[in-house]
DNA sequence: CATGAATGAGACTTCATTCAT
DNA sequence: TATGAATGAAGTCTCATTCAT
């Protein structure tokens, strides 16, 4: 008999979400698969039933994230009029993301990016897939004459990705630096106008 | 008598480097001790005469980088006349530092920066004090009415550095994005000036 | 009613099959339940319906086969002439018999006889029973004045089996080295007459 | 200083001859390398230290004595004037060297032959050459007049090689089935002259 | 009968660290 | 100092078996 519930537990996303928590307490490389079967509540050997191997997990983890940053970058691109607004919408997604789940992004930004060296070179391509939507945005805008064309739209891409990473590490170091709407703000006020006056 | 010669090999240093080489080869988690004893052509056992654990390695090549930086900070901060000055002084530093050695600056920042649940937690206090120096500057930048006041001083210092280590990330990871030359410039040039026209 | 169909099929029969081929294949400790229940293309779980364990699998592989082999070996006791015939039909039966099925004799061999620790101490008295009956074809022919007296009949009986085991494990472990119905006489051949001339 | 003790252990050989007998007691892939290591008195990684696997261990087993073997048969070849006096110096080696060890023999034929499938597959070679050299001397022996010509010597030497292990087979399974003089007369008797009259 | 998710004990292997020489 | 054998805890992954549906 069919369960007609809406419950029906899908195990295999408990597990994701458990690793979430895990990686994010204890980091990817000190934490034990055996961790994440009990934060699951599971039986160790279910994750290898979902899961070739630890690695996989992570590798999971960060392209369904990834997947949705790019959508995200894509629609601010389609939707927003300035290159102004394209980019406080992406800062704003980022941000937000990482207040709906702040363990995930963790993962992301500190176990992929780290991790970049061996198992991250895998995901590279997609990395850059963002940098390069970015720099088009800023490439657009020196041809509209709203951008100074001065600065590489590769680098003003870094500059502007960069700033906010570091907005969120410094999140996850330490305890609340600065209040987040405010950050959002600020990091497109300091892409756009920078420090002086 | 000790032999009165400058060409006498310290052994530990030779541990040191070759550690270095190793960490950014293959990342810190993923070598094994015999790896540096190998690179650096000394026996096993030898490594932990000098030092206590993998870590201590680790921690060593840290604080000897680490406090190079604040030294370069500080100096920066009082021999340059103007914030702009300052901070184009201590980007030309870590960007040169990365070009005298690539290797230690990829272990530093992405074994020890960005290990938020390890390394990184256990060097936070002295992370911080080059954050803190950088957001003095500002500080002072904004009093004198040269820089805008209505952005935190540790969110700008927060900025400046992750615009730095961006650079260096991608530079770690892919193969040339930028000149380092014009890199230099192009961060101080963001930061204090930013994108829009 | 059920299907009066002849084509109805038996999945344990299915399953015994899947088992021959995937023993012969990867071998008996290194192949794993679902590579047996992907062979024979039913559900994983169906195998535990009609066997209780891996090992009862290879059991009854064994059993089936063995029964055949004593069969024969009593009817060529019975229904040939001389001690040279008997020898004969039973050299042609296992020849034939890993013509007709190359991997069940493969397995029988290979994992069961001379599995000295596991499934062939459990199928000691069985196999015994067809040393014994081909010592006992020996005897006779002894006490009839065929055979030469001074070899032990048990003895005989293992050099018989032996270098009919020996074809056959050449030829599951090498490229055809003999030609299968030439073999059968030669056994026979060197059984009775030795090598000298 | 270098210990001037012809006591020295060579943990290496310990664990080599912790090895066969518990690969003897518990076979290959029953037996887990604690027991080994357990067997030997030393501590589970030394034997890593050592071998780089399990599989390794069984390996060397093979090799050191297989090549023992193809010494003492060239020896054999060699020394002895008839055909008949090479096979006897040969079956006497091989049940001589069961009766001075034999759970390393045990090992050799139950677990290296058995695993033909798999691992053995490397040593296949080196089985060859065996009988290689036995059919050699059979065939001489046909060239001389001495032995039936229609007897392919590769055939010969599978009937004679078979015999033998036959023999120790039958040793391994069961207790003491033929008195072990007896049988190596009673090997070169059947391959030289048969079982008839 | 049939399915395949779920369980968990257990194996192999790795490797940081210690220690005798 | 210097060596590298020795230790053993710990972790990943496998897989026979069970069980709910």
């Amino acid at each position: 008999m069919a369960a007609p519930n809406q419950t029906v537990i899908d195990k295999r996303r408990v597990i994701l979400e458990a690793a979430v928590r895990v990686f994010a307490r204890q980091g990817f490389h000190t934490c034990r698969v055996a961790d994440i079967a009990d934060e699951a509540g599971v039986a160790y050997g279910l994750v290898y039933h979902y899961f070739s191997s630890k690695d996989e997990i992570l590798d999971t983890l960060f392209q369904e994230r990834w997947d949705a940053m790019l959508v995200a970058i894509a629609e601010a691109d389609a939707q927003q009029p300035s290159a102004r607004d394209k980019l406080q919408a992406i800062a704003d997604f980022i941000i937000d993301s990482y207040r709906y789940d702040p363990d995930l992004m963790k993962v992301i930004i500190v176990e992929v990016t780290r991790a970049a060296n061996t198992f991250g070179r895998t995901h590279l391509a997609r990395i850059r897939e963002a940098y390069d939507q970015i720099a088009g945005i800023v490439e657009r805008a020196q041809a509209e004459g709203l951008f100074r064309g001065d600065i590489d739209p590769p680098f003003a891409a870094l500059a502007f990705y960069g700033l906010v990473e570091q907005v969120l590490t410094r999140w996850i170091f330490e305890s609340e630096p600065v209040e987040l709407e405010r950050a959002k703000r600020l990091i497109v006020e300091m892409t756009c106008l920078g420090l002086e006056r």
